[in-house]
DNA sequence: CGTCGTATTGAATGGGTTCAAGTAGCGTGG
DNA sequence: CCACGCTACTTGAACCCATTCAATACGACG
């Protein structure tokens, strides 16, 4: 746990997150080594098409992936905080599909898929956390379309929050009713699929209904079980070790 | 290859799909066993909550996967055809999340886990034909998202129609142009995130644009062209061994 | 102290929903 | 063989959530 030195204890944190692991385990995880990548503010950091031959830990900040479509939109599908691997699935798929960008400026490790797959190899159940990392991935990615498809505007923040914070409460990155907010309402609105002026409007109502505060920065949940009910979330799709929340 | 003995051919065509194996590999794949189940119109087959001891193969006939909101509105969020493997998440996510249900009448092969995890140890490389699946999975839900989140209703309904198409394509279950239509506008609409009055006029608009032509169980695509471009259908995330279409 | 990105507000417009009927197709049983 | 009933499909009209367009305010940073 020594900071100096890239250390991929946040990745440790979240792999503990969804999986008991024995000591063992998180001896040869925290043992991993990669390049350790500076990123800023706004930048790709994978791009569609690409066929990368590493996947990376984000080990602080924040991230997403994206697609643009025909007409230059672009839909965010996910993001990233401290301990994810959001291109875990380039190990399995050659080419990748989507972008991953940096919301916020922080730092990476990439770790060579030949390096993962030798770990795996040595170590199956470490093998079975990252595929069950790439499972909730996907389990994610349901929810956000049940989001999408059946939800109007306010139901869809209130449920993305709820999302944000309990996995950031699941790796210990909340501080109270506290976390960061590291999103724009443009690019709220790109995840939630509503145009960036309904995004402040619908922030605003619910800074009015008493449900959350906002500063330039950061997040606070003025009353948890209103936002839960207003954006019917339940974190048993995150499938973590504590049933959350 | 003989028809009388339960045998998960389908499953051998649908992993070649995806990813090429040896004669071995097929050989073993083509050596799994497991219960076979017939399963009637509109049956649920898993149920949100459930805590499965096997997944299941689609032998014929076909199944949805979905969610139910607070307000008893349905989401469905991929369609599953002969030789997937809708549940194989089960193997590595205890508490099933959402449903799985028949859309039309069938057969599916039910595997015990233990017989997966002890075929994934003997041959690693059906494991990663496994977690390449479910990775694929995850691309479909990408799309699924972006389809609901940035396009409108005939694009939705054109990407979807395009990809169902290609997907029966890749494992040999169209004829010309011609593949089955199992869905009724309501699964229709509860997929697209749409009513299904809408569904209704959004069909009616594309076969007056001469795309496709619709019989009750079966849909003729006129102009592929035209569907690819309404849909804005770029096959690339479904990562099929032949960049398909 | 100006500038660029982000947030905010108002008004007109539009895609899709909802409600409410009505029609067509098909399997079943009298 | 036809009546019945069920399910799926179709149509029209009023309504509404969210978009779009167009300004305006804020605020961090060089």
């Amino acid at each position: 746990m020594n900071a100096r030195t890239p250390h991929p204890a946040p990745l440790v944190r979240k792999l503990e997150s969804i999986l008991g692991l024995s000591q063992d385990e998180k001896d040869v995880l925290g043992g991993i080594r990669g390049t350790i990548k500076k990123f800023g503010r706004r930048e790709d950091l994978v791009r569609q098409g690409d066929r990368p031959s590493e996947c990376c830990v984000i080990l602080h900040g924040f991230a997403y992936r994206y697609k643009l479509t025909g007409g230059g939109k672009r839909q965010i599908f996910s993001f990233h905080i401290s301990g994810d691997i959001p291109d875990l699935q380039s190990l399995h798929l050659e080419v990748m599909d989507h972008s991953l960008a940096s919301l916020t400026a922080g730092e990476a490790m990439f770790i060579p898929h030949e390096t993962v797959r030798a770990l795996v190899r040595r170590c199956p159940r470490i093998g079975d956390a990252f595929w069950r990392d790439t499972l909730i991935d996907a389990a994610v990615f349901r929810e956000w379309i049940v989001n999408l498809g059946r939800r109007e505007a306010h139901g869809r923040m209130a449920h993305l929050l709820c999302e944000f914070y309990v996995r950031l409460q699941s790796v210990g990155l909340t501080n109270g009713s506290v976390c960061e907010m590291p999103f724009t309402q443009n690019e709220l609105g790109d995840a939630l699929g509503i145009s960036t002026v309904h995004v402040n409007r619908t922030l605003q109502d619910m800074r009015a209904a008493g449900l959350i505060t906002l500063q330039p920065r950061s997040l606070t949940i003025e009353d948890w079980e209103g936002l839960r009910e207003a954006g019917e979330f339940d974190p048993a799709y995150l499938h973590l070790r504590t049933g959350a929340a």
